[in-house]
DNA sequence: CGAATATCAGTTATACTGAAATTA
DNA sequence: CTAATTTCAGTAGAACTGATATTC
């Protein structure tokens, strides 16, 4: 499987493309393909990404949620206002401080959310087909790493 | 190298969090970096790719480079616009067809694509550090084959 | 007082769709 | 006439910064 291009003798015409070019190119259509798969449940990308931020994290104040999604606090706050209207998410008083709320997801967005891993799996298995187990496990390794090193590095 | 996670004997409290999500992070934290490396050069991400394009695939149509970034005619024409003002492409009517404009980079444009580059490369190499060249080769394949399947399957 | 949090408000970036003119 | 290309125009979503109130 994916057998030409890892060693080319010749490079001439051949343009490598970075890595960074091809990360960019492969979420710009990803992110097409999620869209277009998170459309009919009236979730956007960004709202799925919380959502699961939210599973793996538990309840997250607002502030928290900004600094594991890497967004501003004011933007996240403008996504949590609509996700609690759509009831995927509540909103409750963190008991030892009164300033905090404590958000976290309700039962139907559970729900909602294990509907569209079906749907993203979906998108997975057309981007990555063929794919051995410990060809994924590898190469999530290294996605892992690359955000973890991505994240921390130089701020 | 990356040891652990690669096969989890207990999944409890450990999300998977597949690769659909994690390619999603990485771009994000990605174009963050990428946002703050070429801003001293006055180009945005999505100039930088076209201006890449340009160099890979030489002179095209803005109908053609908005199939090539996967993004609309008119939204890859305004970007074309102020491209040209800043003087990194030219366009030239094309002498076997009326309508048709050749768009292709200028000198400057071709000397502050190489500038970035070695902005981006040093990117790279936060992203992806301690990496041999078989594994890289490895991944820039994987990589290349996801962004081909995502872009032909299912349109 | 100072720091963290939530949130109201305005702004900006970048894409989109619609519509029209031109040309093969 | 039809289709492709360019481009003017308006729109939309999602991020941003600034400013303010509240709480510890």
């Amino acid at each position: 499987m994916v057998p030409a291009n890892l060693s080319p003798s010749h490079d001439d015409g051949v343009k490598p493309l970075g890595l960074a070019y091809l990360v960019g190119r492969l979420d710009h259509v990803l992110n097409k393909r999620l869209r277009d798969c998170l459309a009919p449940f009236g979730l956007s990308v960004s709202q799925y990404t919380a959502l699961s931020v939210f599973r793996a994290q538990g309840a997250l104040s607002n502030a928290q949620l900004a600094v594991r999604t890497m967004i501003s606090p004011q933007s996240a706050n403008e996504m949590v206002k609509t996700m609690e209207v759509q009831g995927w998410i509540e909103r409750n008083p963190d008991p030892t401080h009164g300033r905090i709320i404590q958000i976290s997801l309700t039962e139907r967005g559970q729900a909602i959310l294990r509907e569209c891993d079906a749907k993203v799996r979906a998108v997975e298995m057309v981007m990555f087909p063929d794919m051995k187990d410990d060809e994924r496990a590898r190469l999530h390794a290294q996605l892992r790493a690359a955000v973890r090193a991505m994240s921390l590095d130089g701020i």
